[in-house]
Parts: C-alpha cells; structure tokens; sequence
DNA sequence: ACGTCGTATGAGGAACTGTTCATATGTGGA
DNA sequence: TCCACATATGAACAGTTCCTCATACGACGT
C-alpha cells in the first residue's frame, strides 16, 4: 500500500501527478474542504492578521466603542481606524450603531471571539514563534 | 463616570488625546496584551491568511507528507510548495524530517491544529462570510 | 443658516506578498 | 563517476495591502 518509489496513479484535477504516497493523496484530497470553505477561512484568517486590526477587535472584546476611541485605544489615526472598521464591517465581524454623529462599533461575530480568545491564550503563555535561523 | 461630551483626560502613549469614555478607554488599555505578544498573535494568522498555505495544513492534519505529494494535494507547483513549507518551517508552525532525497513535512504545533479546527469546524456550518455591498 | 465636530471615503503611494523561472544542492542508482 | 531526481533557494515581477492626505457628508449647537 505504501510504495517507497513513485505512484503515478494519483488523478488531481483530472490529470495524473506523481506522487509517492497515493492512497494517502487521494485519502487527504477527499477530507480537504472545498475550495470555497478553504477561501472563506483563509479570509478570516485575512482579518486577523493586521495588528491594528488584532487591536481593534481586542478592544471591542468587553462591549461597543465609538471610533475615536477606538483609535485612541489602538494608537491608529481616525481615518485609518475607519478604514480597518469599515473592512471588518464589510465582512460582518463588526457592527456599527449611530447615535448623533458618532459611531458605535462592536464585535459581531461570536466565531471570531472565540479565536481571539485562543489565539492570545496560547500567545500569552508560549514564547514568541520567532522564525528560526533560516 | 459616563460623559457624553468629550473628555480629554486619557493619556495614549504619555500624550492627551480626546476621547469620549475616558474611564473605558483605560480600562481597554489596561486589558490590551503588549505589543509583541500582539504582533506574534498577527503573525500566527498571518501564515493562515493564505488558501495554499492553509491546504498545505489542512493535508498534514493527519500525518506527515513529502513535498511532492503537498504540492499534488494542494494544486501547487513544487516550487511554491517548498516556498510556503520554508515559512511555515521558519516560524515553527511545521517540522521537517528528511529521509534520502525527500523530505516529509509535519504539523509541529497543536496550537495551530487548534486554530484550523475551531476555524474550519465553523465556517463549515456557516453560511460564507461575504462582503455586504459596501 | 453657519460652523464645527465625528466619521466616511477616494486617490495615491510605499511596502509587502506570493508566484514563476532559473539555478543550486545533495542523494541515490547505474 | 555521472546522471536523474527531490527539494531548496534567489531574483524579479504583478498584485495586493494599509497608510496618509484631502475632502465629503451629516448631525449638532448657536
């Protein structure tokens, strides 16, 4: 079953590759997700991964937060903190109430507040993931 | 406690600025994890951010697999396979075993199989999180 | 009505990302 | 020893990202 030569059995995208491992190939391409649940991840993923972003969301973590403060909080300009919020808005991680001429936003998304919440767990209480040495 | 006009008593970065909930806004900062624990936390969802990087996960969740066969599963040439397993590698996120002329890549941190669960296990009984129409 | 305040938005640019192509490195087989 | 194979790496380029600056917009106070 395993061959320690090459298997050129493998058909992805209805065209033969080599490969070493076939079944194990064909086993994870069955268990992959489609293509646009993969899409959909990797841009949350997106999301998260500006730091200014990371902070907004962070302090939005205990309830709304008009968007001064918000870019008090976070060290960003108002204008830059409008253009984060608005692309978290856009994708439904944040909400936005008006009340007067100010903006309220807070985290929309239950999702993304659980993966905050793991991902600084673990940050806080591992060292850095520094890269190594190449 | 609560004013509704603005309160110019937060200091941010040693230096006044206006905001509306002075007493929130400390309250965000005093909670908000340092800068670098913020930046690491970046980096992690960074290197999740992208569909190719996040397949090549995805096909070592259960098992270590040869860069060939990676780049069959994920639809990668070789090249970008071992491109994107170099990053993954440099921040701790994969390990590499060699055996001859081959190398097989495995998942090195069960932090990031954490996060590809939690992630993947929503957005699979989630309608897609689409951009709203502005 | 007018000015100001809080926020939103568009344009533009510097910096970064991920790919491909070409080439290098090292292993195993003949 | 020589060649082919599996992977690694560097350069370069297109596409994207996120900021700033300027400006627009709408709500409030006077």
């Amino acid at each position: 079953m395993n061959s320690s030569s090459y298997d050129v059995s493998a058909l992805v995208d209805g065209c033969a590759v080599p490969v070493v491992d076939a079944a194990r190939v064909s086993d994870v391409l069955e268990r992959m997700p489609p293509e646009d649940e993969v899409a959909d991840t990797a841009d949350v993923f997106d999301l998260l991964s500006d730091p200014n972003r990371l902070r907004l969301l962070v302090a939005m973590l205990d309830g709304e937060l008009c968007v001064c403060d918000l870019a008090a909080v976070t060290g960003m300009s108002e204008s830059a903190a409008s253009h984060a919020l608005r692309l978290l808005r856009a994708h439904r991680v944040v909400s936005a109430r008006r009340s007067g001429r100010r903006a309220f936003y807070r985290l929309a998304d239950g999702h993304v507040r659980m993966l905050l919440d793991l991902a600084f767990t673990h940050t806080q209480h591992t060292d850095a993931v520094h890269p190594e040495r190449s």
